[in-house]
DNA sequence: CTTCACCGATACGGTAGCGTAACGAAGTCT
DNA sequence: AGACTTCGTTACGCTACCGTATCGGTGAAG
């Protein structure tokens, strides 16, 4: 079930969501945080910091800074995996959820308001 | 001809891009930024300063580090306008285009490879 | 000419991101 | 036991962004 869209729709989409997020919603997330919520919220666990980097392409540090942004947000919370202490696994939490519920129905607002 | 997105297609593409985005291309734009980029290039000019904050809802300054940062990635220039000099004019160039029509590739192409 | 309004840029102190490098804790191996 | 590897985190110096306040430069009105 592709999605087959026009450069207009496209360009558009991305440019009416991220005006409305930008308008709607104070928090500025970078492209990257973004990346890694998503990655978090819509890919099967467990979730590492080790596992996020490698997956991004991006150093561990940056994903440890975007956990502990996001932490205090309230969007993921980590604990110590007790098989192998040596791992943080990231979970999810109900407000990160509802954070990506509203981005959702963003998205799918901007583009039932698509102009042709 | 709006466009039909469930919700899983919505994020999806979101996540998608996102992560296409960091992958590809090392420049890690901010929300904000993105916006205002999208603004420039989608909408028919004359842009100003002036008015790029009062229709996202940002201060002049943001918008004035913005043009600063996207100058230097070579994405805008600014001109003054020479029927009231008191005005900044923001124009498109060549590599702004580039830049916006290979992130127009990359929503298409994730948009093409949703699964259901 | 003076005054006032407007526009974009700049200054300032503060916060948050970056990459590199090093660290402590936990597991592995001999 | 000790040496080595693998985790995530922290430290460091740096850059970029934030909001508030203010600054020149320009135009308009008295």
């Amino acid at each position: 079930m592709p999605l087959e869209l026009s450069a207009s729709q496209a360009l558009g989409l991305w440019h009416a969501v991220s005006f409305g997020q930008v308008k709607l919603d104070g928090r500025d997330l970078t492209l990257r945080q973004m990346a890694i919520l998503l990655e978090i919220y819509l890919v099967p666990p467990p979730h590492t910091v080790r596992g996020l980097a490698a997956k991004l392409g991006v150093t561990k540090p940056v994903i440890t800074r975007a956990l502990d942004t996001m932490g205090d947000m309230g969007f993921v919370t980590r604990e110590r995996d007790e098989r192998d202490r040596r791992n943080v696994v990231i979970k999810r939490t109900v407000d990160g959820a509802l954070y990506l519920e509203k981005l959702c129905d963003l998205i799918i607002d901007q583009g039932r308001a698509l102009k042709p």
